[in-house]
DNA sequence: GTCTATAGTGGGATAGAC
DNA sequence: GTCTATCCCACTATAGAC
């Protein structure tokens, strides 16, 4: 049942093992961050890291399954950069805007390459899909910190939204990145143009939910968003 | 200042040209369709067009330039489907709905191939994408339509909205062919879910936006848009 | 189970002769 | 405009060292 020689980490992998990973994965990032996805091959990150080309796929499938990696080095440095917004002001406006602008700081340094690998991570087929079973770990993550967002603030939610807000707060994000990788403004300024204006637009459309003819229109939204979620391939 | 030789196409090239061309294009939409885009090589189009490789590198820079073709095939196709709902009735559900439907219609036996080449559409540095330079014909004539879908409806709207709404809906067809791609369901049924639902909320939408609190977000997401859509990479 | 070395395939893309 | 020859690189396969 057990393994012989003693393991380190939960994943079961041996100590050597872990680290060699760990150099190829630190050697990709570096690689693509200096010369971007296409121009860097699977021999120079081998290369980099120090280990043939064999054993670079004896860890990852393919090229694109490290970019898996760059998701979650985003992903830690944001749940990392958000804390001090989610400790902080209560103002929905201000949660909201904050952390979206967290997330564009952490991921500004890989604005290029993120615009290169971006087809990969929209091809439905691919494992990389922020939609994907493979993406869910991180997928998940990230709603949690959106169900802090509004669990911290100081909405009044009717008992609809209440339940639906983080994941759409979530999808407002995927809306923003998608923005951010065609934005080719210095510094990715219009991205932040964005936030701004949305986020104080998001807030007043969710006070204004209370309304009565609007708050048919939510709960409309509402009920197509449940329904289309339902399982994606149903057979006859 | 005119060539010698006799032409019969404004864009100037030799009737021979234009055959060799057309029969590229021909194979390649064929080949697409029966293989699917990534399983077809340009090995494979080429031989089907009984020309070399290199010259059907002459005739496209690269295998994405070929989609180009299957946009044109569906945006002429659609734009013939669309005439029975543009002539028909004036309420503003049922022709957005109809606009719509058609779109789904023409793009059906497209559905797989278009899954797989759309990592090419989606990707920001690719000429394919539905917001570049090359596009911008295609997507003019895709505003025109909804254009004069909005100028034939029963809708009354505020000056505001008018000059914004046609490109505001083809922004909204951009966002069903995104759904429509991510969508496994049998026949994209949940893609036509999404239009019969998404068709009224717009409409009712549209009509708050008469009610002076709704109006205010309305003007606020119209000048977001309008900010947004400046050049695109401002330059110190 | 981890790793090397080497050889090969397939397909996108290009160079340069004709 | 058209061809042939060639390059490059993702990816696979294999055989074997430790």
């Amino acid at each position: 049942m057990a393994a012989l020689t003693p393991v380190a980490n939960p994943a079961g992998r041996s100590a050597k093992a872990e680290q060699t990973r760990r150099s190829i994965v630190t050697s990709a990032l570096g690689l693509f961050r200096e010369h971007g996805y296409d121009a860097t091959t699977m021999r120079s990150i081998a290369d980099a890291a120090g280990v043939s080309l064999g054993n670079a796929y004896y860890y990852f499938a393919g090229k694109e399954h490290l970019i898996q990696a760059f998701y979650d080095q985003v992903g830690t440095e944001h749940e990392l950069a958000v804390e001090a917004v989610l400790g902080g002001p209560t103002e929905f406006v201000q949660r909201l805007t904050g952390v979206l602008d967290s997330w564009v700081d952490v991921a500004a340094p890989y604005h290029e390459f993120a615009a290169q690998f971006f087809k990969t991570a929209a091809d439905p087929n691919s494992p990389m899909s922020p939609f994907s079973e493979e993406s869910a770990p991180a997928r998940r993550r990230s709603i949690e910190l959106y169900a802090r967002l509004v669990d911290g603030s100081d909405l009044k939610l009717p008992k609809a939204l209440r339940g639906e807000l983080p994941e759409l707060l979530w999808l407002l994000q995927m809306g923003v990145v998608l923005f951010w990788v065609y934005d080719g403004s210095e510094g990715q300024a219009r991205t932040r143009t964005l936030i701004r204006a949305a986020a104080p637009m998001i807030d007043k459309l969710i006070r204004l939910s209370r309304i009565p003819g609007v708050r048919g229109v939510v709960e409309d939204l509402i009920g197509v968003i449940r329904l289309l979620r339902e399982d994606p391939a149903p057979k006859g």
